[in-house]
DNA sequence: TGTACATCAGTGAACGCGCGTTCACTGATGTAC
DNA sequence: TGTACATCAGTGAACGCGCGTTCACTGATGTAC
């Protein structure tokens, strides 16, 4: 598959982890873990899809690395809006993203807990963990945006998370009906900062 | 596998029917779609794995009947708790009760969309449908309980709905850890009707 | 610096397994007369 | 009302298929001397 010279160093191995990683970051969120298979996510990122586990223990460990890279994507994100600009503006523009129409309709560069989070709610402590630190990662920044003493503005950044979290999750249950358009309306409102 | 004397009728088809569908809906939340195979059913509801099909076109109609049938149930009880009680106190037990740890812990009795809404997403439109439908019929419901002009109410009840959805589906995705706590916490906050 | 050997990233076929679905068969039920 | 036949709910084995994982093999890379 490879053009004739290849290098096949420990270089290139990093490399090549890196892409199976970000391919299968994508995958997994478009598809979901169980739509997912090892051979899908080779195949994409143009390898046989014995190699897999030169690279990974098993499908899991993936999804682990993958799902990290996920929300590490999401927090630099996050980061960088909060850069520029106020970080109330920022929050503004993060909420407008993570409740735009293109979030709804590109799970593969959205966030994690939408696309996979029943499925998570399944899987072992140790992948949960994952979630969980993403989770304390998104609270921590968008915490930086809110009025009060620390704990209420955790507290308040926490309720907006859980709102745009249950606002795609269910508006891309409902499909793309008139009620998904409600439900991304109601949750724009809820997300104008208390 | 049933005692001897079987009656194998149209009304006993019907029973069956009904069984498999009751056990296929605590089956799905639990472990959810791709978690939950035809012969798990069956043979939790007694029957060999064969006459799935004797009942169902596929395990996806299946899948329809069993969500129809747990957003039934829901609605069910989210009505008991409304005529016991006026409609503002009974939304706060139905807030309660969604919010616990109960409902976190114990997904096959629990809402559809949390155990399976990431699932859902990626499902054809006729399942999303069900869905949708079933979310219109608790947002009817919870309405009722709500202030202001029809669209006013029927705005704070999916503002409701989309919390609680959103809380439980993170508190289970986290795992059983103190951020748990942390996010049923911000969610019952928030679910003191605003 | 050069040589000989060990390592190991990647290949592609194979493994055992569980899945959704099909099918021939059974016997009780329902129907036509 | 009784009889003969057709229907069809349920059985359990079988089907083809895709899955996660393993493995023998290859050849370039890295290492020891």
């Amino acid at each position: 598959m490879e053009p004739a010279q290849m290098r096949m160093s420990r270089e290139a191995k990093a490399e090549h982890h890196a892409e199976i990683v970000a391919i299968g970051s994508r995958i997994l969120r478009e598809r979901g873990i169980s739509g997912t298979s090892v051979a899908d996510i080779m195949q994409a990122a143009g390898f046989a899809h014995g190699g897999f586990y030169r690279h990974f223990a098993s499908k899991e460990a993936l999804i682990a690395e993958a799902s990290e890279q996920a929300y590490g994507e999401l927090l630099s994100r996050l980061e960088m809006v909060l850069q520029s600009g106020g970080p109330r503006s920022a929050v503004e523009a993060y909420v407008t993203d993570y409740l735009s129409e293109t979030h709804v309709a590109e799970p593969e560069i959205g966030c994690p807990m939408v696309a996979l989070g029943s499925e998570i709610a399944r899987e072992h402590a140790s992948l949960q963990q994952v979630f969980a630190n993403g989770t304390q990662g998104l609270i921590e920044k968008l915490s930086a945006a809110q009025t009060g003493v620390p704990a209420e503005q955790r507290a308040k950044a926490l309720t907006l998370l859980i709102n745009l979290v249950g606002t795609v999750v269910m508006a891309r249950a409902v499909g793309s009906g008139e009620l998904r358009a409600e439900i991304l309306s109601a949750g724009r409102s809820a997300g104008q900062l208390e």
